[in-house]
DNA sequence: TGCAAATATATGTACATACATTTAATGTCA
DNA sequence: TGACATTAAATGTATGTACATATATTTGCA
């Protein structure tokens, strides 16, 4: 459905506020299908995001300072996301010897184990019949990063 | 910049979730720019979102349900939003007399003005130096629209 | 050495999101 | 008509976002 008619706004200033708005739309439309899907894992978005970080650089530790360089949204509060994974014994946290005001954040083997369960699942795959081919996801890629060259 | 380099992270596991995450990563990039857009009128991006609309209907009420029909997430609370906007006087709320479970919700004077003003700044609209074209705009709304064709 | 600046993280507050539950009014139909 | 379902909005709770401020540690340099 195009996004006039998602939003039920026949007219746009123009093709630049409409991409706008067509953006965050689909953005906000994929955020809620990927949260359905970790949803029966107990994670929420966020926290999927900074397991992933963590497993990337096990065994080795993380900082705080290190999640938010690689998170995808820089101005979260990574140290309350880790609050709720360390609740859940996913992640633990220590205070790093050699800087003391530093915090060393390790994912667990349950971290690992539950990000292999999500992973087996193929709700991260492109499946058979997705709507776009490696071509045109190609093309939004290099759409997007263009959009971001201001200034 | 590539959204690998963004966020420091070389390989994906296909171009599919690399469509994924840059889409979100440039829509949460969006969504920074304009929400220091509306900062200093003292609106969110949601709050701006709703006076749009009622200014679509204004002279005539919009309903609680109007307004989450409407609106780009449809899953977030219009109520609430609509209680800040109440509160700076920039919309009324009246029990409807036709339906007296439904609230018409109507923007003020100092509601449309507020929109006038902001609009007036230009930050709403393409410049000269806009990053993508208009073609490569229309490219990216056809994009958008086909990715969420699924089921 | 000692003290100010910088760094790393945590905490506070307002707002928004996601989803379940509640309250009130209206519809429906036996 | 009266019980029950449906509808419209508000409210509760947990989480996340945005930004300011606080706390502790380390660094730099006079």
């Amino acid at each position: 459905m195009r996004i006039e008619d998602e939003i039920k706004q026949p007219i746009f200033r123009n093709e630049y506020q409409k991409a706008h708005i067509n953006l965050i739309y689909t953005a906000g439309w994929l955020q809620l299908r990927q949260a359905a899907a970790f949803k029966p894992f107990g994670l929420t978005s966020p926290q999927f995001n900074i397991l992933r970080i963590l497993r990337g650089q096990h065994p080795l530790p993380a900082t705080v300072a290190l999640l938010i360089d690689r998170m995808l949204d820089k101005t979260s509060n990574a140290s309350r996301i880790v609050d709720r994974l360390e609740e859940k014994k996913l992640v633990t946290r220590t205070v790093c010897p050699a800087n003391r005001r530093a915090v060393d954040i390790r994912i667990t083997k349950a971290g690992l184990e539950l990000l292999d369960s999500i992973e087996e699942t193929g709700i991260l795959d492109a499946n058979e019949n997705a709507p776009l081919n490696e071509d045109e996801m190609r093309q939004l890629n290099d759409l997007l990063d263009k959009m971001r060259t201001v200034e």
